[in-house]
DNA sequence: ACTATACATAGATTATCGTCTATGTAATGG
DNA sequence: CCATTACATAGACGATAATCTATGTATAGT
C-alpha cells in the first residue's frame, strides 16, 4: 500500500486551525472571507492553509468574481475513509511480519 | 466537537514513520527491537516516535523483562475513526454556519 | 561480577511549520 | 481612472519536530 498520499493528508489534517476549516467546509461550499471570520489569524495566514490543504487534494477551488469559493474534494472523503480503514484492519495489506525471534518461539 | 486529542492523533500519525509503526502493529503486538528492524534510522528515535505514539492515545506498551511490547490502543482505532466520520459529515454537529453575506443573498 | 542486550534519556542540530508584515494582482464600483 | 475589496505571494522569524551521538538503566546469561 502507497501511503504517500495518505501521510499528505494527515500533515494537513493534523493542525487545528485547518481542521476547523475542513468542519467549516464540511456542509457546503465558502469563500475566503467567510472563512477568515472564523478566526483570529491574518489573511495570508490563511490562503496559506488553503494552499496546503488544495496540495493535499483535500479542498479545491472556484473562482467566482472577486471571491474563491473552497470546498471539500468528495474523492478525499472516501479516500482518506478507506485508507484509514486499510491501515487499522489487520487484513492481508498489513505489512505486519513476526520477527524470526517469534517465529523460533513460535515453532 | 472537541478535536483536541483528535488532533493530536493526526500530529502523530503525519509521519511516515510512525504510519508504517502503526501499520506493524495493526495485527499484533510487537517489541521495539522487531519494530526497529523496518526501519533505517537509530534506536534512540525509534524510541521517540513510540513515545509520540503512546502520548496520543494510539499505542500501549506492556514491559516484559528485557522487552516492551508495543500495541495498538482498541480506543483509538475506534475513536479515530468515530471522529473523522463526524468530522467529514455535514450533520448537526457541523461547526458551519452561513456568513451574513450569504444570509442576505439567500434572504 | 562481568558482559551483552533492550530500551530510555539528555542535549544538540537541522529541517519544517505556522504566523506575521509588506506588497502584488485581479476584479468591482463609482 | 481611481479606490476598494478579495485574495495571493515573498520573505522573515520563532516554535516545533525529527534525527543524531553519547550516555544511563535494567534485565538476562555466563
Amino acid at each position: 500500500m502507497d501511503y504517500q498520499n495518505y501521510v499528505q493528508m494527515l500533515k494537513a489534517m493534523a493542525d487545528p486551525n485547518r481542521l476547523k476549516i475542513i468542519d467549516l467546509l464540511s456542509c457546503g461550499s465558502l469563500c475566503a472571507c467567510d472563512i477568515l471570520q472564523h478566526f483570529d489569524f491574518s489573511q495570508p495566514t490563511l490562503s496559506h492553509h488553503m494552499k496546503v490543504l488544495q496540495n493535499a487534494g483535500i479542498v479545491f477551488a472556484v473562482k467566482d468574481g472577486k471571491w474563491q469559493h473552497y470546498s471539500l474534494q468528495k474523492r478525499f472523503v472516501q479516500e482518506f475513509k478507506q485508507n484509514t480503514d486499510q491501515l487499522l484492519a489487520a487484513d492481508e495489506h498489513c505489512l505486519c511480519q513476526r520477527s524470526d525471534r517469534e517465529k523460533d518461539v513460535a515453532n
